[in-house]
DNA sequence: AAGCAGTGCGTACGAACGTACACTCTGAGT
DNA sequence: ACTCAGAGTGTACGTTCGTACGCACTGCTT
């Protein structure tokens, strides 16, 4: 048992690598041979490093929600009132669905995976679970749930809209959906023609 | 000019093929080859009704969004009061987010492409903009473009849910979101900490 | 100095793909 | 009866892919 040549970096650079063509390509335009040439290293090294496509697939993605998680946990935990909470949750639409889109494209990326394989589904599903964990520093878990989708949602289209909404809307729509009113349920009976 | 053999519902039936297939394997693992067999055609066929792989996508995914705002319109349609209204809108999420999750699926398939390629992110928006005018029958521009995206992120979240939340919090956030308060900004305005 | 264990790589194989294109066959026109 | 335009198909080409596997090379052990 000896070696010298490993490079402890060289996995990390691939999976860089990967996210980035992933990014740029689509999950159905990434090979081992593209992602190795990014990464300037030989085929053989990928399935040296990585036991098959897979392997390599959620190891990117993994990184990728942990980024994702990372930059929502710290925006989030920076709040300290409701408001202040309400204003970060638009600032993280906002910046989830400006500009390059690398983040957007990606999510929808791991969805597609998700739907139809479990591992994946997974994967969502915990960082749903600590997206929701974050809100609810601020939130009820009833509200945290409710408006985790609504970031969801008005990301998804802010980013495809040909005129992408103000913030101002974002942010009337947040304070909407965390508006307690009158207990839960209860608006439900008050409803005048349901 | 002068036929008979032409099976003018052959076209169709790759269209279905192709959609089902899509909904099953993926567009990553569709293949003229895949369609053909299970359409019962030879692959000539293919390249004779659609003049490559993109064109018969493009078609299988206009059908594909038609067949939803179809639901969509006749749901809200039916509809006659707010209340009836936002009852219709929690229907269309739980029947979307229910099941086998083809619609789902589909539409994660669609969005993938839609964040790479302009011919789709168009076939996107059309869909977006005719359930918005959907929900403008009942609901202010603004309100309707926010409903929009709740429908939208609830029911991505509640498919991918181990415990999908019940209708009453679905409904619950409709009707927050839906509650226009003391008018457009003036809420924001009112925010005791922001 | 010689051996050796094990890291890391070059290459080649078989499968699957999209598409081009030469062809067959039909039935209307004469 | 014969022709022929054009609808529809079978096949083959060139490309790309994932992965298996034999080999080279390194640096420790003796």
């Amino acid at each position: 048992m000896a070696t010298g040549r490993t490079d402890p970096e060289r996995r990390e650079n691939i999976i860089t690598s990967a996210l980035d063509l992933i990014a740029e390509e689509g999950v159905a335009g990434t090979s081992h041979r593209k992602v190795a040439a990014r990464a300037g290293v030989p085929l053989g090294s990928m399935t040296y490093h990585f036991a098959d496509m897979d392997e390599l697939l959620r190891e990117a993605f993994i990184r990728f929600t942990s980024s994702i998680v990372a930059v929502f946990e710290e925006r989030l935990g920076a709040a300290t009132t409701p408001g202040q909470a309400r204003e970060a949750v638009a600032d993280l639409i906002h910046h989830l669905s400006t500009g390059n889109q690398r983040e957007l494209v990606l999510t929808h990326e791991l969805y597609t995976l998700a739907a139809r394989k479990p591992t994946y589904r997974e994967l969502t599903r915990e960082w749903m679970r600590r997206s929701r964990r974050a809100l609810e520093r601020h939130f009820d878990p009833a509200t945290a749930r409710q408006l985790d989708a609504l970031i969801e949602g008005l990301s998804i289209h802010r980013a495809l809209d040909t005129e992408p909404h103000e913030r101002a809307l974002t942010l009337e729509a947040i304070i909407r959906i965390t508006s307690t009113g009158s207990g839960p349920g209860a608006q439900t009976a008050a409803l005048p023609d349901a």
